[in-house]
This record gives structure tokens, C-alpha cells and sequence, in this order.
RNA sequence: GGCCCCUUCGUCUAGUGGUCCAGGACGUCUGGUUCUCAUCCAGAAAAUCGCGGGUUCGACUCCCGCAGGGGUCACCA
């Protein structure tokens, strides 16, 4: 039991979840999946204030539509709960009273105002502020209505960490830190010690942002006789400048943006992953089978990556195309144009084997595909437009619709027999397939852009493409 | 300002002293795939390895300094 790998993903609900925060619970889902281990979502909801409505409901859905399985939570239970902090309030008091007992912990005599005040005057300084120049001789008994502070000692540290190497920093990091708010409830910085202590996680995975708080953190495990777990800090995913953490004005979409705009999830974490992973190969293409085998905290980047929504588009489309077609049939259920709704599987199935390879997301369907289901209205731009035929007269065109219609019309309409009589058609008409396949294309289906021609007049069938051809011609 | 972290093509990166006048991928551009878009294929442009000093026969790789960027210094996480 104790050498099992259980690692957690730990976040706070002030807001949704993005791709920074993905990231973490991915690689602490990686660590816990590639070794057999368990990994458990664990909501940080002591901040009252920035609390916001919906977003633990948020984590959640993004958590299971990536596929990201928790395997104790605070939806699910598990036998270390509960997992929300805001229901272990006992716990952190408990954890308290060793401290208080041990002297290692005081109560906070001074109002917020007087510690802005030897704030202001340490900015004022150049000095960084520190609390414990200030710590009281004699502190009050803590009777709950002020802050609980440990009682630091301060010392250098020297610790490795999984991803970012050996890492050393002096003792003018180590503050009193607050453990307990007045409000009762804990600071992150004492509740998730308790927390990783009591659900016994061994591998805690985290953000860049609290690197140079993790000093402060291994002085509270000394005071309480706690050995610290192994640690790994990401580097931040950042926006398209380059510089800032990645925020929503960058563009970048929570999650749920991402699966309902038809993102599969494993190109998602493919994608995210190689935000800062690669194995040391050339492989560009991870499957989530292939990610749990290969990845390791080791080969994480030290440094942050911009997000590169270019490629995510390009890696999803990849993933799209290596998905068998009953798959792909499947997973594109919601995404068909309000037009298909009438059409039948087999009609739809051979509408998105012709075009999954150039889906990049799902919901590029309809656009993709309307043609297929309803006559689009006329588009006379796409001969005016066209570089080839708008040199033709009204009368060539019709002469050469004509002519395709006569042809066609004898056609059983097999890929075979069609891709005969265009080639006869090219022939007896002179005229180059840049004219002619063009002309049938835009007659056929009255949009920019369609699959081969062949392939969209057998889908198609006869009856409609006849049809199609007839309305050009009217 | 103190402390800590980071710095290779536009972007994500490979690279742990010689095989690197730096490799791959995305993106861009060119050509091919009977028409368009996409795919696929072939090819091109693209990094004086942040800068300056060392160490070494030899440095992208080791050391020192500098600069730039980021994080942190909350009764937020």
C-alpha cells in the first residue's frame, strides 16, 4: 500500500479549466496511469471570496470528456475523504493543534492595515518583505478570530525536483507563512500539505508558481516530522506574445470549447503533452496509450511554451485521419448540417469517407458536407470568379453541360464508369480537365471546394447530380 | 529591489565535448498527385545555438560574468 503511486490533481474553483491546468492533471494522470498508480482530483476551495459557482462542475466535465479518470474525488468518494477542503476543516485544525503544541505555530496579533504598513516600508527599502521580522514576542492565545502563523526556521535548502533538476535557494526565502485564515479556513499552503499527507500522495505535481513558496513548504513538513513527497514544478504554458501566462484573452479556449468544437481528446493531449514533452525521437504523434508508456517528468522542458493553435489544428486533423471510419462515424454524430437530418447511415458514411481527410475539427462538417444533403443556391461567382471559365461564353458552357448531361445520363454511375466517361468527355470536347472537371464541380455542387469529382458525383448518385447539372443549365 | 527559474529556426523542439558549417515537426513558399479544397509525395527558405569572457587540441554542450524574459515576495491558489 504505501509504495503505490498515487498522485493528485488539485485545483481550485475560481474559474474554468484550461490548458495550463490540463497539463498538470495530465502529467500527474500520466505518472499515476504509467506506474500503476491512482490519481485523485482534490478541489482547493478555501478561497471564499473567489469562489465561483459551477466551476467544480467545470473541472469535472473536463476532466471526464478528456478521458482524465480520477480514481477517488469528490463526486466518487474514495476511502481518504472527503476530497473537497472545504469539508476537512477538522482535519486542518487537528493539524494545527501539533503545531500549536510544538510552538511551532502563534497567533497573528496585527491587523491587515499595520502589516501593509511594514510592507509598504520593506518595498520602500528594496528590501523583500518578510513577516517573521515582526513576529511578536508575545503572541495572544489563538482563539480562532486571527490568523494562525508557523512559526518558521529559516535555513537553506537544497532539493531536487523531477522536472526542474537540483535546485538550492538560502534561508531569506523561509517566511511565517498563515496557516489558518481568520476565517477558519487554511491557507493552500498549510491545507495542502495535510491533505497529500493524509491521502498519501507521493508525487506532487504543480505549477511553476509555487517554486519559490516550496522552501517554506519542506520547513512546515521538518516541523511536523513529515517526510515531503517527490515534487515536480511545470513550467507555465504561455500566450501567443510569448511572455505572459496563457489567459482566455489569448484566444485560448477552455476545454469544453475545445470538445464541442469537435477536438478529440486524444489529439488534445497529444497536443498538450508536446507542449514541453517529446520522448527524445522524432515521433510527433502520441496516442494516449503510446503517452502513458513513454512519458517521463524528466524530459519535461524547464521553460515555458508559447501555445501554437496551428498546430493543435494540425495534430487534431492527424488524429482525425488515423480514426477508422465507423469511429469517425461515431464520434461525428452531433456535428452533421440540420440537412443531413433526413439522410439515411450509409448515405452519411460515404459523405465522411470522403472528407475526413480534410476535417481538421469536427465541426467543420456541415460546411464541408452541405452540398451533399440540399441544393445550394446558385453561385455565379464561382464561374465569374473562376481564372478558366469565366473566359467561356454562356453558350460554350451550356454546350458542355450538355454534353456531360448526355454522357451521364447512359452512366450506372460506379466510380469505374464515371471516371471513363469524364476521361471520354475530355476527349471529345478538347477541352483541358481545369475547364471542363471544373464546370461539372461547380454545376454539381455550387461550392468552393469539394472532394474529387468522381468520388462526389458516385455519392451524389444519378438522379441528383442529373439534376444539379439540369438546374445549370435552366 | 531580494530570491528562484529560464534563454537552439517565426513556433514546439533534438542535442549531455568531436559523428552539428546544428536534425525533426508545425507554419510559410515551390512543384507533383486528370478540377477546387484537403491529403499524400518531393523540394526550398528559415537558428552566426541571448551576449561576453574563460577551460579544452576541440564547446550548442563545462565554468564565470552580463543582458533579456518569467515567477515570487497575499488572511489567492
Amino acid at each position: 500500500m504505501s509504495d503505490i503511486v498515487r498522485t493528485r490533481f488539485a485545483p481550485s474553483p475560481t474559474g474554468l479549466l484550461h490548458v495550463g491546468g490540463v497539463r498538470t492533471a495530465l502529467f500527474a494522470w500520466l505518472v499515476a496511469r504509467q506506474k500503476g498508480g491512482e490519481f485523485i482530483l482534490r478541489i482547493e476551495d478555501t478561497d471564499r471570496a473567489r469562489h465561483v459557482e459551477g466551476a467544480e462542475q467545470h473541472i469535472i466535465d473536463s476532466l471526464k470528456a478528456l478521458g482524465l479518470n480520477y480514481d477517488e474525488g469528490p463526486d466518487i468518494g474514495g476511502q481518504y475523504g472527503p476530497y473537497r477542503q472545504s469539508e476537512r476543516l477538522d482535519s486542518y485544525k487537528q493539524w494545527a493543534q501539533k503545531l500549536l503544541d510544538s510552538g511551532r505555530a502563534y497567533a497573528d496579533p496585527f491587523k491587515p492595515e499595520e502589516i501593509q504598513v511594514f510592507r509598504e516600508q520593506a518595498q520602500a527599502e528594496k528590501r523583500p518583505f518578510l513577516y517573521r521580522n515582526h513576529r511578536p514576542e508575545n503572541p495572544p492565545t489563538w482563539d480562532g478570530s486571527m490568523p494562525l502563523r508557523f512559526k518558521s526556521d529559516p535555513k537553506p535548502y537544497t532539493r531536487h525536483d523531477e522536472v526542474m533538476g537540483d535546485l538550492s535557494t538560502g534561508p531569506e526565502t523561509i517566511d511565517d507563512f498563515i496557516l489558518i485564515k481568520s476565517d477558519g479556513y487554511p491557507t493552500y499552503n498549510f491545507a495542502h500539505i495535510v491533505d497529500d499527507t493524509e491521502m498519501h500522495i507521493t508525487h506532487i505535481i504543480r505549477g511553476q508558481e509555487f517554486l519559490s513558496s516550496i522552501p517554506n513548504y519542506l520547513n512546515l513538513y521538518e516541523a511536523l516530522n513529515l517526510s515531503p513527497p517527490t515534487m515536480a514544478t511545470m513550467p507555465h504554458i504561455l500566450g501567443p506574445d510569448g511572455k505572459k501566462k496563457l489567459s482566455k484573452r489569448d484566444g485560448a479556449k477552455d476545454v469544453l470549447d475545445y470538445i464541442r468544437d469537435g477536438f478529440l481528446p486524444e489529439a488534445l493531449l497529444n497536443f498538450i503533452a508536446s507542449l514541453g514533452w517529446n520522448d527524445g525521437t522524432e515521433q510527433e504523434i502520441f496516442s494516449l496509450v503510446n503517452l502513458i508508456e513513454l512519458f517521463s517528468l524528466d524530459r519535461v522542458q524547464h521553460s515555458g511554451a508559447r501555445f501554437d493553435e496551428q498546430r493543435l489544428l494540425w495534430l487534431n486533423g492527424a488524429h482525425i485521419r488515423e480514426l477508422s471510419l465507423d469511429n469517425l462515424y461515431m464520434l461525428s454524430e452531433t456535428y452533421w448540417p440540420a440537412e443531413a437530418a433526413e439522410s439515411d447511415e450509409q448515405y452519411k458514411m460515404q459523405v465522411l469517407k470522403l472528407v475526413q481527410e480534410r476535417l481538421k475539427y469536427l465541426a467543420e462538417l456541415p460546411e464541408l458536407t452541405r452540398f451533399f444533403f440540399i441544393d445550394l443556391p446558385r453561385n455565379p461567382e464561382l464561374i465569374s470568379g473562376h481564372k478558366q471559365l469565366s473566359k467561356l461564353s454562356a453558350e460554350e458552357i451550356k454546350e458542355l453541360l450538355n454534353q456531360t448531361k448526355q454522357s451521364l445520363e447512359q452512366s450506372d454511375f460506379s466510380l469505374e464508369d464515371l471516371t471513363n466517361r469524364l476521361n471520354d468527355l475530355l476527349e471529345t470536347t478538347e477541352q483541358k480537365p481545369a475547364v471542363l472537371f471544373s464546370l461539372i464541380r461547380v454545376a454539381t455542387t455550387q461550392a468552393p471546394f469539394s472532394p474529387a469529382l468522381a468520388d462526389t458525383l458516385v455519392v451524389l448518385g444519378k438522379k441528383l447530380s442529373l439534376a444539379r447539372i439540369e438546374q445549370q443549365l435552366a
